[in-house]
DNA sequence: TACGAAAGCTGATTTAGATTATATTTTCTC
DNA sequence: GAGAAAATATAATCTAAATCAGCTTTCGTA
């Protein structure tokens, strides 16, 4: 991990996406006094699950798997975050431990901003408290919806239904197909919506068989969408 | 649906509980003259899925399910709220149709308060914001947490977890046992595990023949709570 | 208080998906 | 670039829980 206090919030490649996206310059140039930025190769953690936080992370580039570890000791991927995301935010403002571990999935570059600022912050600037408590309530839908899938669809669905959610996060177009490049595993993916690997891979065949998606190593593209939304919704 | 438009915040019977917890008389006053108290009766609804918020729910008394429909029209119950609880906020502050549908499960006392005005009292107060982003980042914990268990646990273990958190938001202490008085049905509390309702009656069934609880009509009572927390898996 | 509907319960059967086993391919490391 | 380790793939078996079916009890209301 290297540290580089220096840069400036001005020049954040995330910017326009975060919590600080309707800020003026005075402001960002003061956020920048008080942060630190941090690189991390792939891999390294950024914190893990049941530690105490101590200030909100802020991604300027790169993707990081938030993951949960239960009582045996199994992994689930709950998200994965990118540039303009915050971490930590929720265990900041309940003053509990880190309910996830954050892994850099490939080599990042992460803003740390102090507790204490953060909280001056937001009784200076009710935007960034207003920008928060949007960006929670989208967590928290997609949360549910989440729930729902789980509760309501079998596995071939929640398939469709994570490749389209990837595609729509992390995928960019690519002619008339959409590349998926994230680097996950048959297992990782498993966990991201609660199967065995095995049964990934089959259903993996399955729409790679059926011509909806294509995979060369572990980039995954999306050729037919409209299958795959098919495939989302339809039950029994 | 009756309002009464004159009951003051003051005297609120949720007055500690919620995001309003740390205002003083007259900034109480000031919400109380912004906001429309209504009563409903046990099966009415507060809103419904895919209409959409003009102002934040704010509940007195009374126990209210939220619900979601799935694609094919399966209900199941996403979380039960009760005096304290705000309703709405995520729709609201992110502009998006209700995600879930709020009905009554007993005669019960709502305060509505418009938009506009909450918004003002956000810029206003940040300790308000504060208090929403607690509350959304609890609710995000709690989420989680079920996801995990829908992922990693089998009906059993999360209906003695169902049990237990029904325990410890809605039970009240009796002699040496816990009484939930609820009045669900056999099929609401299987769409909370996501479960058969057939399955869900095995298993209470079992708890109910091991002594780990017991009912009377409706009601509940967790008799062995450390039997159901080994059940569970959990271990704090 | 009666009667129809909804909810609760139990057993039998089926099935989606976990588990196990084994083989192959890819990736890492020295 | 060889060998080990990890990831991928496929088939066979097993099992937790869904579904189906039939019954009893409770509840709502007329």
């Amino acid at each position: 991990m290297k540290k580089d206090a220096h840069s400036s919030c001005e020049h954040c490649p995330s910017k326009n996406d975060g919590i600080f996206c309707n800020m003026n310059l005075a402001e960002l140039e003061d956020i920048s006094q008080h942060k630190i930025s941090n690189k991390y190769k792939k891999g390294q953690t950024l914190f893990v699950q049941g530690t105490h936080p101590f200030g909100l992370y802020c991604i300027s580039t790169g993707n990081i798997k938030l993951t949960r570890t239960g009582i045996d000791g199994k992994e689930s991927i709950v998200r994965i975050v990118h540039a303009g995301d915050i971490l930590g935010h929720r265990s900041l403002f309940t003053d509990e431990d880190f309910g996830k571990t954050a892994t850099a999935m490939e080599d990042t570059e992460v803003c740390f901003i102090d507790k204490k600022y953060i909280l001056s912050l937001i009784e200076k600037n009710p935007t960034v408290a207003l920008n928060i408590i949007n960006k929670l309530s989208r967590d928290m839908g997609n949360a549910e919806n989440k729930l729902t899938s789980l509760h309501q669809k079998n596995v071939r669905e929640r398939l469709a239904e994570l490749l389209l959610s990837l595609k729509s996060t992390h995928g960019t177009k690519e002619g008339n197909r959409w590349r998926i490049d994230l680097k996950l595993t048959r297992e990782e993916m498993a966990t991201m919506i609660g199967t065995a690997n095995e049964t990934l891979i089959r259903f993996m065949t399955e729409f790679k068989d059926a011509g909806i998606i294509e995979q060369e190593g572990k980039v995954i593209y999306v050729i037919n969408e409209e299958e795959l939304l098919n495939w989302a919704n339809i039950h029994y």
